[in-house]
Order: structure tokens, then C-alpha cells, then sequence
DNA sequence: CCGTATCCGTAACGATACTG
DNA sequence: CAGTATCGTTACGGATACGG
């Protein structure tokens, strides 16, 4: 056997520090791979909403949580978010789902299936 | 208008957290959510690989993480392990993935077909 | 080589009171 | 209605020393 990289030897990472924070699957996976985005992303495909209803329509959420879920999908383009009433305390607030919204929902659906069909055991 | 639900009201949970805890999708970004998955998986998609070879091959990564990561995996049925020589202190333990783990690499593949497409933007 | 045990800091999350 | 502020707890992850 040589010295130098055969077949099975690895001297340097395979997978990078920098790679990995720049990597796309990386970044949807933080982006709705926290706690409640996943939920507000379902509501949100149902129809759009205001912000109480989206509480009352997630079992267990806090108004903080809430808040924050929103801001980040919001952030990443997913959420759209529309205040009525131009005053300076808007008496509703619509938010909705993007288009890349809409489509990410279609690529969780997609891995819904997969993992229903695949056996995948629920945690609990 | 009526009373009861017409059409924008909404009364009771749209998501309960009895069907949140036990939906398929939770549960496979409950299991690949996490900050070392994705990088293992991508790792022994590659080839099957010793621990401190993968140890190696993910830059970052802690052995204590590392170890916790592959268990997480196993009980989920996404990656196997393979003690070899069996005295009591294995010389060498092989983790590969399973079936249903390259099925979920596939997935995986495809999310990020999708987020690279659709130009969202990564963490940093 | 293949892990486990321990300690510690940070970040995520939950509860609740308060504001415009 | 639509949030923010504050506080406490818990889960996640990193560093490192040790054991089989």
C-alpha cells in the first residue's frame, strides 16, 4: 500500500467548516428546522392570517416564539408581512406565504411523504 | 355572516401539538435538524467510514458530538453500526448508511437542488 | 482505535406582564 | 389586535480528561 491517499485514507476534511455554513441544505435546515416554523409555514398554506389568529391556531405557541418564527421566515423571503390600517398602531397585520414560500411547503410535503412512506418513527 | 365558522374564522388549533409531535415531517427535521447530521450523512454517503475517521472528515465536529450524532442516526434507522473483532474493545467499528438513510440522502439532495434554485440565502 | 464522563457557556424556548 | 420586555429553565453544543 502506498503512503499517499489510496482509496479508503482521508487526511483532510471531507466536509469543511466554511462548506458547510455556505451549504444550501445547511441553510433551509436552520432556517425550518427550529420548533414552531414548520407549524406557522402549514397555517400560513391553509390562508393567510393575522397574527392572534395564527396563535390560536397553534396549539402550545407563545406570542414570543410566534413573533420570532415570523420575523426569521420573513427574513428568509418565506413570509410575507402586511400591516392595515396606516396609523401608527395597525388594527391587523396580514401575514402570508411567499411564492418561495408556497414552494418550500411543497418540498416539506414532498419529505412528509418520503418519511411516511418510509417508516420513519415519530419522537416521543 | 353566521355565527360559527364561515370562512376566515378559526375557533380551534389548526395544528394541535398531539398532531405536531407525531407529523411525519417533524419528525425527519427533529432527526436531520440538528447541527452534525447533514455533514455525517453526507460523509458516509460518501463511504462507509470508521469513527475516528469521520472524526477527521467533518472539521468542527467534537468526538462527544460525533458520538451522539451516529446514535441519534441509528435509532432512527438511518445509519448502521458495525463492531469488528469481537473481543470487548472493538478495534474497529464501521458506520454506513442504510437503505432508508441514502433514501433520505436523496431527499436531502433534492431540498438542496431546491433552496440553491430558489436563491435563498445562507446563514452568515 | 473507540468511545464515555464531566464541566461549562450559550442559545432556544416557555410564562407572564406590560405597551401602543 | 399586535406585539415587546423580562425572567427562569432546559436543551444543545464545545473542551477536555479519562477508560476499554
Amino acid at each position: 500500500m502506498s503512503a499517499d491517499g489510496g482509496t479508503a485514507d482521508r487526511q483532510v476534511p471531507l466536509v469543511t467548516t466554511a462548506a458547510y455554513e455556505s451549504c444550501p441544505v445547511t441553510g433551509v435546515l436552520r432556517t425550518v428546522g427550529d420548533k414552531w416554523s414548520p407549524a406557522v409555514i402549514r397555517v400560513l398554506a391553509e390562508q393567510p392570517c393575522g397574527f392572534n389568529e395564527l396563535d390560536r391556531a397553534i396549539e402550545g405557541i407563545s406570542r414570543r416564539m410566534l413573533t420570532r418564527t415570523l420575523r426569521n421566515l420573513e427574513e428568509r423571503g418565506l413570509v410575507s408581512r402586511a400591516p392595515q390600517g396606516g396609523g401608527s398602531t395597525p388594527s391587523r397585520v396580514e401575514y402570508a406565504l411567499t411564492a418561495l414560500g408556497r414552494s418550500l411547503r411543497e418540498q416539506l410535503r414532498a419529505l412528509g411523504t418520503w418519511a411516511a412512506a418510509g417508516g420513519q418513527d415519530v419522537p416521543g
